[in-house]
RNA sequence: GCUGAGGUAGCCUAGCCCGGGAAGGCGCCAGCCUUGAAAGCUGGUGGCGGUUCCGCCACGGGAGUUCAAAUCUCCCCCUCAGCGCCA
């Protein structure tokens, strides 16, 4: 979001980033009119309130020297109420406006962001080819999820419904120590833990960016209107509403774990079958709070963060710098980070490594100040997803895949495993085998949509 | 959830009963003094708009009463204390 007057200011940069992002730059000279009436409403009511003042204070001085009132002071000051009153209403309908039209903004793009008009012009800036060998002949994880009796669908769905899944067994384990591992990680490279809210209200979801725009997207509760949240950097953004932090304290560099929600409203029917496109999931995130004069540093910093978990986890990825026609609503300049999924013969999207600049921190007004007596301003906000798991899992699962049909625990998280070197199959399955309804009649072999090779 | 007390500038506090220009302290900034610093003294120190100066807004948020609201009325939010409930 940015501030009516930087609207005012630099409207032609605002617009030729609209354009970079393939939207309608009018959105701009619109708020630019209502801003015209708003400040004429304004100055007149501001006059008329003038004048009222002097009146009253007439008045008042006459009901202190007990000397009789002006009658044509008080019959002015009725109409001036009225008038005052009317203004202020149109001024406030305005203002609601106008800040409606401001939140749904989106921010310029950096000029280092490539220009494109979608996925197809992402550009890849990084690749890594896992040290290990890649597994001959993989499967998609939710076969080997279900043969090992590991992979669940079938009971979440049951017991939540479609999108929801359940880890039973070794694969349980996997997903907390994977959990454990990333925050080891990050907490060891400078990185302060909090384990924030996962029920927000609507100001954090403000704050963020998730609303006014994409409140379809998220599960909202009732009685009391929370919303689960659908990424941690919503409550650990948010932390810092209507704060002031002081240089001293920037970088401000947090990790956090939680469960993040999401409807996928809108993406019914995709992505069916097995678990890498869910209504909840588990993600360790990365949030920094920067002076504005060094968040790209920051971005860089928080991408080679992300990449250090899966580097040390030896699984094939890439990294793609997305284009101004990709980009989030929110984000200047953007990587994401795709893991190779060989059984399915496709790119993960893991994380996403953003930089909002000022976007967030003027919607909640978290703000820095270079010293005590300095005038506060915003600061710029970042994150990184350090990672996703049930996309960690699938690659895991599908990377890691043994001749034999068996999957070796990564030997970055076999500590926490217990030294376990293979994750062993669920006993327990009940009368039938686990996850195995629905999909059961299908082919045993069935790759998703290629892509090229690693 | 109930009862009570509260919310005033970065922080602390007066004003509220009984309506009429938001006072004071701390902190911070500048100046004076000083070799330097402290102390002391003087001034400044919320936001917006036009800019020597002025105007408007601002007392948790919103609505109302009134010529006029920090002050009276109603609704909501938050904090603290006691009680209740509770993993």
């Amino acid at each position: 979001m940015y501030p009516i007057s930087y609207v005012r200011e630099s409207a032609d940069t605002l617009r030729a980033g609209l354009v970079a992002r393939g939207r309608d730059p009018s959105a701009v000279d619109r708020i630019l009119s209502l801003d015209r009436e708003r400040r004429a409403a304004g100055d007149e009511a501001n006059r008329l309130r003038a004048e009222r003042n002097r009146a009253t204070e007439r008045l008042a001085e006459a009901a202190k020297s007990s000397t009789p009132p002006d009658d044509a002071d008080r019959a002015r000051l009725g109409e001036l109420r009225d008038r005052i009153r009317e203004l202020e209403s149109t001024g406030s309908a305005l203002d609601g406006e106008i800040r409606e039209r401001l939140l749904l903004l989106p921010q310029t793009p950096h000029s280092s962001v490539p220009h494109g008009t979608g996925a197809a012009d992402n550009i890849e800036v990084a690749r890594f080819e896992a040290k290990r060998p890649a597994p001959n002949a993989p499967r998609p994880h939710f076969e080997v999820g279900h043969e090992l009796n590991l992979l669940d669908e079938e009971r979440g769905a049951k017991v939540a419904g479609e999108g929801f899944f359940v880890l039973w067994g070794d694969l349980a384990r996997l997903e907390h120590a994977l959990i454990r591992f990333m925050r080891e990680l990050h907490r060891s490279r400078g990185y302060v833990e909090v384990s924030p809210p996962i029920l927000v209200n609507s100001e954090s979801m403000v704050g963020t960016g998730q609303l006014p725009k994409f409140a379809d997207d998220s599960y909202q509760v009732s009685p009391d209107g929370l919303w689960l949240v659908p990424t941690a950097e919503v409550p650990v953004t948010n932390l810092f509403r209507d704060e002031v932090l002081l240089a001293d304290d920037l970088p401000l560099r947090l990790v956090a774990y939680t469960p993040c929600f999401r409807r996928e409203a809108g993406s019914h029917g995709v992505e069916t079958r097995g678990i890498a496109r869910v209504h909840q999931f588990d993600k360790v995130e990365l949030v920094q709070f920067t002076t504005p004069e060094s968040s790209y540093d920051a971005l860089e910093e928080l991408r080679t963060e992300a990449e250090e978990v899966l580097r040390r986890l030896d699984l094939p990825f890439r990294t793609m710098d997305l284009c101004t026609g990709d980009l989030g609503e929110k984000a200047a300049k953007c990587y994401d980070l795709e893991l190779w999924a060989p059984g399915s013969q496709r790119w993960l999207e893991v994380s996403s490594v953003s930089n909002f600049e000022a976007y967030q921190a003027v919607r909640a007004n978290i703000r820095w100040r270079r010293h005590q007596s300095a005038k506060p301003g915003p600061l710029h906000t970042l994150n990184a997803s350090g990672v996703a798991l049930p996309r960690l899992v699938i690659a895991i699962l599908e990377n890691y895949q043994t001749a034999d049909g068996r999957v070796e625990v990564p030997p970055a998280v076999r500590d926490e495993m217990g030294g376990q070197k293979f994750l062993e199959p669920n006993p327990f399955v009940g009368e039938k085998e686990l996850g195995r309804g629905r999909h059961s009649r299908r082919s045993s072999r069935t790759p998703g949509p290629a892509t090229e090779k690693p």
